[in-house]
RNA sequence: GGGCGCUUAGCUCAGUUGGAAGAGCGUCUGGUUUGCAACCAGAAGGCCGGGGGUUCAAAUCCCCCAGCGUCCA
């Protein structure tokens, strides 16, 4: 057994199928060289000339069963299967794929096991294994329903093997693979060899590459075989599609067999749907009165037409983002080709419900996958794809008018589907928040209404289509989707609009390329571009938290031009340290490093790669022995603020629910933050149970336990919530144990005893995005300063109002009320005033009927617009009034009273541009009222005068 | 992580070219009634999210920040 690199390139040659009278082809259609034993056979199965031969005629036999029954039935012939061929059965992984930071969901078995297995770095949990592990995939979530086989949720039944031919660790390979997967087909489900066939496709993606096989059994792909052996290497002997690998030290199998398509295959349902969720298609069929549809269309055949579609679904490229109008199109011509003649209606009554009624389950098995596993929906993250999923189902309920709840639809889901599975969510969490979901969405579907209007309030009621962008902005901003506009546009009176054929296809379209031109990211280099080559910083502060000096050589000392932290001027590298390194939210140690001629000072500690830098603020030779001793309280106070983050972390967990998750979190001297996943603001009753369970804690709880486990081991004991502080990065992981309180991995320096904390207090919470709380905390010498700070306040306040601090709030009160009555009794004062200087009559003229008011008032702006309000709006006594003020650099206000003689003869704007410019200033306004200020009060007076003049006072 | 939009009275929201902060509902008072979201009259209730800038003048224009919403990765 030996790998052999070359393969990808020349093609297989698998004596293992040749024993079994297969025979190596070309497939007609695809070009691609496969596997039958078929002598007639030209095809590879998986072209566009292969019907499903299934349909109708089950091709696994023997399997009554449906649904859950079916699947759980399927999975363990299949685990059992490999097992008894010398496999260990692994358990399954979560959905929401923590322990990675580059994809939010497993999207196949193998997602399990990168990137440390399949990198070498760590051990698998066992080898050769099987596993089937359920999957979440959304990329064509649009042709689900549709397709008649796509699924966002599956399970990937699979066996794995990871060789290590150099260290003589090897299993089997290609052949020997080949000889499970065939006999798993041919003996355990008894299928008939006619119907397999072998489509050799080599693989290549994310830089590794290998030889693959896809299974196809009646037109079906029932599974993929994929011998990963070669990276991407620049000098690599092996080329494929430009790019150049080599042989790797680790040669893995990954193969996949889609449980459910056996499922299809054994049931021979027109739909993959009808074999695994039939109970929810009767169910939804019923609630939407299905039936009646039916019925609208008499004597047609239904099942036949049913029947011939699934097969011609087998055949069509149905994608996401192909038109629905456009695929019925060319569904009618296929199926009149056929013999099967309906009309469009017919076609679009029947698979439209239809496409629903099995999206429902799908999308909600999905969902329950991924809230069971704890996720909170969010408006972004992997929170934003629950919410995507939700909003689905409620749309395709909403469409089939069904009376049901979310809720509803979920637990009906949970009783026939998921019944024996396990979850960290409860059944009572799940079904909460999916209620506040379908709330939040009736609040989006209430405001559309009026956004709908909005936007298309000037389009003419007879007009038959809405423009694109108007399609385009509604979706974008609002995300209503063009239909529900469309929709709400149609019920609001615009009864002709129509959406244009094509426009979803579009909008898919243009979303994609903004998402690419947003792709061009910017990758952030390290602190050193160029670091050398030397051994990995030994770290001293994992062995004793306490260590605060130490004697260590110097192995670098690198200048920094442009340093982060202020007065860094080196970065020091050491043999080892007891300087914690900026990681896991916690800062970085401070401290000195002292030779017998010099003393440094280190500001910040970082790590690259496996080096420790000490940050400091001068020079250290290479070679040098140092003395290095760190700030001591300040690292008391983070390991406080670390220790405490992990109590509250736990304590927010037993309280609010298991859905609680680590979202973020920092720890400083002065406090620390913690961000958690929930789904509703948190009340400060909410944060006093948590604050008083984390003390609680704190005194019960009197020793930490910290270990370093490998990967496996970690995972195995202690499940994947370890990995609240993101990704693990390497083969082992350390681990921090309180008690049964709370159980992560961590690389922070911690107390092992809790009680030295002394007191932990929730300070406050703040939201940071839709279901991400921000909790901020302080513990031990911070909790005193803050109860201090507080405390100081609080007499400050009481001492400025002269009162004690119980006092405080009920004097605050009666200060700030009285305060609002008289800011209300001096404005209306100020009127008053107002209203006596206008009444007076002073420096008022008439001329030819209009009374002309020239004035110097001692007035802010406020006032005197309330002044010139007094003077001009009587219609009775036609005014031109002018007032100016010092105020402010100087101010003018120029009124003439509306509908009058007054407003005919003059323009306010034309007086006061006329005389603002003595004040050094402009302004403007309406003809009736404007007003202006300048920079140079002294020259009122002028500015007045030239008022009088013009109006012809003077 | 990125794009776009929003933030005005307790709530739902108007606010035009920058020029005296509004409506409906709710609350309170009085009247009329007492029958389901009743009617009439009146009143209270606003740092127009925060900070900076432009301007004589900013809810309005520009920049930064925060929160909310939405779409995408």
């Amino acid at each position: 057994m030996e790998a052999r690199p070359g393969e990808v390139m020349d093609g297989l040659d698998l004596q293992v199928l040749r024993d079994r009278g297969y025979e190596r082809k070309i497939c007609r259609v695809s070009g691609l060289p496969f596997w039958s034993p078929d002598a007639e056979r030209t095809t590879s199965g998986d072209t566009v000339e292969d019907e499903y031969t299934f349909i109708g005629q089950p091709i696994i036999q023997g399997w009554s069963e449906r649904g859950l029954a079916l699947k759980n039935r399927m999975r363990e012939a299949f685990l059992s299967a490999f097992e008894a061929n010398g496999h260990t059965r692994v358990d399954p992984y979560p959905v929401l794929a923590r322990w990675r930071d580059d994809i939010h969901l497993t999207i196949a078995s193998i997602a399990d096991f990168q990137p440390h297995v399949t990198s070498g770095l760590a051990e698998p949990p066992a080898n050769p294994l099987t596993i089937s592990q359920p999957c979440i995939r959304l990329t064509d979530v649009d042709a689900v329903g549709r397709s008649g086989r796509h699924l966002t949720t599956f399970e990937m039944m699979a066996h794995h093997v990871f060789n290590r031919p150099d260290d003589d660790d090897e299993h089997y390979w290609i052949e020997r693979c080949v000889e499970l997967c065939h006999e798993l087909l041919t003996v355990t489900f008894g299928i008939d060899a006619n119907e397999v066939t072998y489509v050799e496709n080599p693989w290549s993606g994310g830089g590794n590459a290998g030889a693959a096989v896809e299974v196809i059994v009646g037109g079906l792909e029932l599974a993929t075989l994929v011998f990963m052996d070669l990276e991407e290497h620049p000098d690599g002997d092996v080329e494929i599609k430009g790019v150049r690998y080599r042989t790797m030290p680790l040669q893995i199998i990954d193969t996949g067999y889609g449980l459910e398509r056996f499922c299809w295959a054994a049931a021979g349902t027109p739909t993959i749907y009808e074999a695994i969720y039939p109970e929810s298609v009767a169910w939804l069929k019923d609630l939407s009165s299905f039936q009646k549809v039916l019925a609208r269309h008499d004597g047609v055949d239904v099942d036949r037409l049913l029947g011939e579609l699934s097969r011609l679904n087998g055949i069509m490229n149905i994608e996401a983002g192909v038109d629905a109008d456009a695929l019925r199109t060319v569904l009618l011509s296929r199926l009149a080709e056929r013999g099967v003649s309906v009309t469009a209606e017919l076609l679009r009554d029947v698979t439209e419900p239809l496409s629903r009624i099995y999206a429902i389950p799908d999308h909600l098995h999905a969902l329950a996958h991924m809230l069971g596993d704890g996720l909170v929906p969010s408006n972004a993250k992997d929170g934003y794809l629950a919410r995507m999923l939700a909003r689905r189902v409620l749309r395709m309920r909403d469409d089939l008018g069904l009376k049901v709840t979310l809720p509803d639809l979920m637990a009906h889901h949970i009783d026939h589907h998921l019944a024996d599975r396990r979850m960290k969510q409860t059944r009572e969490g799940l079904l909460h928040i999916l209620a506040l979901e379908e709330a939040r969405y009736g609040e989006m579907m209430r405001k559309s209404e009026r956004i709908v209007r909005k936007a298309i309030a000037d389009l003419s009621e007879e007009a038959d289509s809405v423009s694109d962008d108007v399609l385009f902005e509604l979706a974008d901003v609002h995300g209503l989707q063009p239909e529900i506009t469309i929709g709400v546009a149609r019920e609001a009176g615009w009864s002709n609009l129509e959406l244009r054929a094509g426009f979803a296809a579009e909008m898919a379209e243009r979303h994609a390329r903004i998402a690419k031109e947003a792709a061009r990211s910017d990758s952030n280099a390290g602190l050193i571009s160029a670091l050398p080559d030397l051994p990995e910083t030994m770290p001293l502060y994992y062995d004793d938290v306490h260590q605060v000096d130490m004697e260590a050589s110097v192995l670098a000392c690198l200048p920094l031009s442009n340093g982060a932290v202020e007065g860094v001027t080196h970065a020091v590298i050491l043999d080892k340290t007891c300087f914690y390194p900026e990681g896991g939210g916690q800062e970085g140690d401070h401290g000195r490093l002292t030779t017998e001629a010099i003393e440094r000072r280190v500001l910040d500690t970082q790590k690259q790669g496996g080096l420790v830098l000490h940050l400091t603020d001068g020079a250290l030779e290479v070679g040098d022995l140092v003395t290095g001793s760190l700030d001591a309280v300040r690292r008391k106070q983070l390991m406080d603020h670390h220790t405490a983050v992990h109590i509250v972390g736990g304590a927010a967990r037993r309280i609010l629910g298991p859905h609680v998750f680590q979202a973020g979190a920092n720890k400083s001297v002065e406090s620390a933050r913690l961000d958690i996943t929930h789904h509703t603001r948190l009340s400060r009753d909410d944060l006093d149970a948590i604050e008083h369970l984390a003390n609680e804690v704190l005194a019960q709880v009197h020793r930490t336990e910290k270990t370093e486990l490998e990967r496996k081991e970690a995972d195995r004991k202690w499940g994947f919530d370890l990995y609240q502080g993101g990704a693990p990065k390497g083969a082992t992981v350390r681990i921090l144990r309180i008690a049964d309180h709370d159980v992560q991995a961590c690389g922070g320096t911690h107390h092992d005893e809790p009680g030295r904390i002394g007191s932990i207090r929730i300070v406050r919470s703040t939201a940071v995005q839709d279901g991400v709380e921000r909790l901020t905390i302080v513990a031990g010498q911070a909790a005193l300063a803050f109860a201090r700070q507080q405390d100081a306040l609080l007499r400050q306040a009481s001492e400025a109002l002269s009162v004690t601090p119980e006092d405080l709030p009920r004097a605050a009160e009666r200060f700030f009320t009285e305060w609002k009555e008289q800011q209300k009794r001096i404005k209306q004062q100020d009127l008053e005033i107002a209203r006596l200087r206008t009444s007076g009559g002073g420096g008022t003229t008439e001329v030819d009927g209009v009374r002309m008011i020239v004035q110097e008032v001692e007035s802010d702006i406020k006032q005197m617009t309330t002044m010139v309000g007094a003077m001009t709006r009587d219609p009775k006594t036609p005014t031109v009034a002018v007032l100016g003020s010092k105020d402010a650099g100087g101010k003018l206000l120029v009124a003439v009273t509306e509908s009058s003689v007054a407003a005919e003869r003059y323009n306010a704007v034309d007086i006061l541009r006329a005389i603002a410019p003595h004040i050094r200033g402009g302004g403007g306004g309406r003809p009736t009222l404007a007003q202006g200020g300048g920079s140079h009060p002294d020259g009122l007076d002028d500015a007045l005068n030239e008022a009088r003049t013009l109006l012809g006072l003077s």
